[in-house]
DNA sequence: CCGGGATGGTTTCGATATAAACTATCTCGC
DNA sequence: GCGAGATAGTTTATATCGAAACCATCCCGG
């Protein structure tokens, strides 16, 4: 049907947009590997990400946990109701600002933030774990200059160059 | 608390289990770009992802096109009724099975998957495209091998062996 | 002190997602 | 043919997400 300008047998197997949808599948297949593993401990992803957050560093507002998580204090909100309810997590009065809870774990939600750290890190030392020494490092570093690139792209377009 | 065996006071930086969150922080902030662009034509991201999809290959059934964006059918079933909605997609009749209905998009959808096709890979080649060739072949190259890895792992557990 | 703006949380709406139950249809073996 | 099981879609319930409107409280300048 279409003319198909250049045969193009090969193509260009490395040009940046096939790289990319490459990084998206395996995003989405390491996602739903560890996702799985997750769920047999009655946690999703989310739920998760919350927990080891707040075990990293206890005592956060809302606030201070929709930041880290990348989401809005909306849905944080509708978060922490669920892993109250399951009793994982607790709501104390902010001595210091009324309007703010500091939020704790129980040590159900210790023991369940640390069990699903556990399987997550076996996940990934046994599959990007096992590649030589060397392309970990080498993953790492395009990883972080692409950050930077993406970065700068950002900055280039809004113009906050103080 | 924990007796914390090495001291460990730079840690390892480039352990796996800490390439991976920068990798998830890569994919957040990628997405998240991308999906503002697409946000300017009105589309979301799923949205975008089925135009793309059936952009590639029109006549597809709903269960084809949920596998390729990998989620479920019921999912699919809603987002193709706001396409459909939308003026974006057309479910036609299947002659050979009247329970399936092959998708087409309507001249709207496709110039609307045309114009995010643009827009995605012009974002992928103004942040990925900057590195130097060399280091979008390395990361290429090691996506595969950690796609391999997962892959392995996966099999490893589910007796699949036949 | 007091009033206006900033900030922490909640709620609502709509989109996206899974799982599971359900309907309609197809297919295959007998 | 016919019935059992597979398959295509829909629907429902629940969780997750952003955006925006909203309330309570805080903070700061005058």
């Amino acid at each position: 049907m279409e003319p198909l300008p250049p045969p193009d047998p090969a193509a260009d197997e490395t040009e940046p947009l096939r790289v990319w949808f490459r990084f998206l599948r395996l995003h989405r297949r390491v996602s739903a590997a560890i996702a799985g593993e997750l769920r047999t401990l009655g946690l999703s992803i989310p739920q998760f990400d919350a927990l080891s957050t707040l075990s990293e560093q206890e005592g956060l507002t809302q606030q201070d946990l929709a930041a880290r998580l990348y989401v809005t204090k909306g849905n944080v909100s509708g978060l922490v109701d669920r892993l109250v309810e399951a009793g994982l997590v607790e709501r104390r009065a902010s001595p210091a600002d009324r309007r703010s809870h500091a939020l704790h774990l129980t040590p159900a939600g210790l023991s369940l933030a640390e069990a699903g750290i556990a399987v997550q890190a076996a996940y990934v030392r046994r599959t990007l774990g096992r590649l030589p020494e060397r392309d970990v490092a080498e993953l790492d570093r395009v990883v972080r200059a692409w950050r930077a690139a993406a970065r700068d792209d950002e900055e280039s377009r809004c113009p906050t160059p103080s």
